[in-house]
DNA sequence: TGAACAAGCACATGTTTATGTGATTGGTAG
DNA sequence: CTACCAATCACATAAACATGTGCTTGTTCA
């Protein structure tokens, strides 16, 4: 028997969720809430397996309640609800350790098998939450790697120019004139197109050179 | 209809798979292969809906062949199907734009959904490689968030500081002067303890300030 | 009400950077 | 063989930065 608990700020959908999935064979609703308040506190007294997370709701949001329930529980597995696929907001869940994200509009059947998937393990995605993430997650490791032909000796230079070293220090780091490392750092500016240290560090890091 | 292509090296596997997919409704399978060796001809000649690629095959792999596919052919839609949820695999399929990810054990029923799913733009995938790719990106975008304590008017300069501009332009963006510019900046080098701008600016990209 | 602090401004001094011009050496590709 | 380029060094100058000291104003919090 999976034990269920309910946020969600619509009467109606309180009462519809609830039934039905309070009437279905494996599962049992323990208490629904119209905001997360006192989430901390229910979330202890009913020790539920999984809870189904409205984002929108008046007083303490859906993301804000995640964030308090996984301060002091991680292992209840938390559904997030919502009407939109909206960018921020799925982040934000996934960020703070959300096991799902569903939309409303999803199939009565669909969802239980949802909530089934994620009292075992899993985590339930919306198919366009699932692409959606996908997208995100090849974005953020994808960096096109201009590389700039930046040579192996500039490549160090640039190095050490991260890590906060002067000329003076860089000079004596590499055993070379401070004339040398200006004229590296000449030809390291030339190839990125910049024209100060920290945009040079700037762009290191933006572009993953080192 | 669906139509299926299907890169599999296990000559049983690709025919207990052309079976099923090609004798169940809606679903057509095109062609068959044991490798990716001629994945961009095949492909281009097939125009297929949906690939399921084994990731695991002698000759060219499936990893290499999803990336070929994609160098030519952002369109079609590449399942990702493997005997193991390994973490590098998992990764790299993703980075380069498979649209699914899903295991061989997966029950032939639920098959044909992951490529109806995959066919009309959803990211199908085995909740054990879902929950894998949750932490993974959790993993990526946490981090510890020290903040340092940077007031308003500190965030935006070292914002700016970051972008490249100089204590004059800083000033005459911020509407204040330079020397303004400086006290807001020595307080932000205490806060962060460092001490020069490109020191500033690799920890902010470090830990994630801005 | 009084201490703490963010935000603003001023002036001074020394250091570091940015930029220009120019030169030597050694390796490599045409 | 020669043209090209990376790596090295030198000298010079102006701009930008780092640091110190000191002052005013307004807000917030105990």
């Amino acid at each position: 028997m999976i034990k269920v608990m309910l946020y969600e700020d619509n009467p109606q959908l309180r009462e519809g969720l609830t039934m039905l999935i309070d009437g279905s064979d494996g599962f049992t609703v323990l208490a629904s809430y119209k905001n997360c308040d006192n989430v901390t506190d229910e979330v202890d007294a009913w020790k539920p397996d999984v809870i189904l997370m409205d984002i929108d709701m008046p007083g303490t949001n859906g993301i804000e309640g995640l964030k308090k329930i996984r301060a002091r529980n991680a292992d209840v597995k938390i559904l997030m609800l919502t009407v939109f696929d909206d960018n921020k907001n799925v982040f934000e869940a996934i960020r703070n350790g959300a096991n799902g994200y569903v939309l409303k509009k999803t199939p009565p059947a669909k969802l239980l098998e949802y909530i089934e998937e994620a009292a075992s393990g899993g985590a339930p995605m919306t198919a366009s939450i699932a692409t959606q993430v996908l997208k995100m997650f090849s974005q953020v490791n994808t960096s096109q790697n201009d590389d700039y032909n930046l040579s192996d000796r500039e490549k160090q230079v640039l190095q050490l120019l991260v890590d906060g070293y002067s000329y003076k220090m860089i000079a004596s780091e590499m055993f070379i004139s401070i004339d040398t490392v200006r004229s590296h750092i000449k030809k390291i500016y030339e190839k990125l197109h910049v024209n100060s240290k920290s945009e040079a560090v700037a762009k290191a890091f933006k572009d993953k050179l080192l």
